[in-house]
DNA sequence: GGAGGGGATGGGAGCGCTCCCATCCATGCG
DNA sequence: CGCATGGATGGGAGCGCTCCCATCCCCTCC
């Protein structure tokens, strides 16, 4: 800066003007300044002007850090990998969104390995952050979230605490009440963690629509999206005895490794066992048989966060509550139908 | 950073000690700041560490800025938008490869409405580049790539411009070869630009690929792979005479819409026409018919990219002259067979 | 022709952190 | 018991930019 100042003949001070202020410098200072600029190769520090503005323009996204590398070869879903995750999908909402209002956007993952940059260092070059609920330790969360708006991704909304609202329930009481109601299924496992709010709403959803038909609740069978190998166990513990009728899974992930799992058991899906997820990813999408879910609408819920935080951050209303964002039953084939 | 200090009662120097280079403090010492910065919640600034570094331990990754809005409802590939193109391919094996070597990622993208942050502003915030060939105007390219790496993909090797290799020939040739030799086509014809070498490669290889058949090469047909309107317009240019024997189109994305153009216009694909992609996208996979194609190995590429940066910055030797990465030929029935 | 105004420009104090040196302290040795 | 030695700290000068003020210059108006 302080070489294209003299080349231009002018103060810093007027160079920074012309890309901060253009209007308040003369039209014939500006285009001499950005010709200096050009001729020099001038590339403006980030770091400089993040440090001296006190802000960078920048959003983090902060998510899992999923399997470097492929699922082993041989499994029916080998190829789920290359599809878009939940995570990635959402992901794909937040890029779009930032680029529409003009922020960059930093991308951190964690939950692994030792070079990864954590949340909290991603959360120091950035002026807002969404994190999913569960990428991060909970008190690191609320540590940043005291610093710049957080939104964090399938977590409780609270007083420094941004979430985007998505209805959980509707969806996945349709869904069960098709499997007991349409297909007369009465023994139902249901198959995830409980320990975001959103999982709790599917399975509270789930056991609503059980009781509804007059059938108790089992409790959930504890299985990890980001750990296929507890989805694994948890299947696996069902295949002795009599079978299910059905495998409500809390994540289309985890209902993929659980088809993978009963097929190479040699029981096939939905013929002896019907399965269900929740998401509605492409790889659950283009499976075989094709899964039978609850569709959120990630891409949407990824614009929604982007959008909270640049209320936050541009100091405007935020959108007051907004209503939860509707997440349809979507049946396929694996269930039955 | 100066309350940490007061707080664990040492100066600011040891506590940026005890992040930087903890060996050199004494563990009771590192503790106690440790603890002060919990305490308080300290979230130490980016900006100021790469201001005074002069590096900030990220990379950058400019992209196309490819439609905010879903495709129009009623086309045959209306999904397609939903699933990953090859840039988003290439994306998903840049963050895969940032994260393991412990850089953050930083996104950008370009043409296209006021406010994005440019190129040039991205570079200003990271330690190297990858950009795709074509995403941010040469002139601009060239001038961060005097400041830090730069990878660009899709581009041309040079003094100070790296890319990653990969062998657009071969498959294509293959390719080629088949619609010729096996469905003993004649009259093929290529829709795709030219403006880049990747692109240059794959009309020349089908180009190459007539001539060993005795066949005259067409020029090819202008079309944009961002813009599906010269897409549509190329094809429909061909609708009125007799019917070619195929489209070989220089990207799954443009043989995506050519199929939709096709099919709009009645005219069944692979029944009445062929029709061939470049890229091996997931799109491509799942369209019906499935795509025929070249399958570039799109998340090497990405990793290729960030490893070429990482012995750039890290100043290891670079990798020398990596052979190009293999791009196989992927028969699928749009070429009818 | 001079005063008054307003826009254009320059000065300069930070922004929070890193890292080179200088300083200091505790040991071990003569 | 004094001194050399080496590791552990503290001091402090920037890193490149922004933006508050002060200054200056040119115009307009009386």
């Amino acid at each position: 800066m302080y070489d294209v100042a003299t080349r231009a003949g002018v103060s810093i001070a007027t160079v920074s003007f012309t890309y901060r202020q253009p209007h308040r410098v003369r039209q014939a200072t500006r285009e001499a300044v950005l010709a200096a600029a050009d001729a020099l190769g001038y590339v403006p520090s980030a770091s400089a002007r993040g440090l001296a503005r006190g802000r960078t323009g920048s959003i983090g996204l902060y998510s899992f850090d999923y399997q470097q590398e492929s699922t082993p070869a041989g499994s029916a879903q080998t190829d789920v990998r290359h599809f878009p995750l939940y995570v990635d999908e959402v992901q794909r909402g937040v890029q779009l969104e930032c680029r529409r209002h003009g922020y960059a956007l930093m991308l951190g993952a964690g939950h692994s390995a030792r070079h990864l940059p954590d949340v909290i260092d991603v959360a120091g070059r950035v002026d807002g952050l969404i994190a999913f609920a569960g990428s991060a330790p909970p008190e690191a969360i609320a540590q940043v979230a005291k610093r710049i708006p957080v939104v964090e991704l399938g977590g409780a909304t609270g007083p420094d605490a941004h979430t985007v609202l998505v209805d959980n329930h509707t969806g996945m009481r349709e869904l069960t009440d098709h499997l007991v109601r349409d297909h007369g299924f009465r023994r139902l496992v249901f198959i995830g963690q409980q320990g975001l709010p959103e999982f709790r709403a599917r399975y509270d959803a789930f056991a609503a629509g059980l009781a509804a038909a007059g059938l108790a609740a089992p409790d959930p069978v504890p299985s990890h999206p980001t750990d296929d190998a507890s989805t694994i166990a948890a299947v696996r513990r069902h295949l002795a005895g009599a079978l299910p009728d059905a495998f409500v899974c809390s994540t289309d992930q985890e209902a993929l490794v659980a088809m993978d799992t009963l097929t190479a058991a040699g029981i096939g899906v939905p013929d002896r066992v019907a399965v269900t997820g929740f998401d509605g990813t492409v790889a659950g999408r283009i499976a075989e048989p094709r899964l039978t879910t609850v569709r959120q609408p990630m891409e949407a819920v990824g614009r929604a966060a982007v959008r909270i935080l640049a209320s936050r951050l541009e100091g405007s209303a935020p959108d007051a509550h907004h209503a939860p964002l509707a997440a349809p039953f979507v049946p396929g084939a694996s269930c039955g139908c």
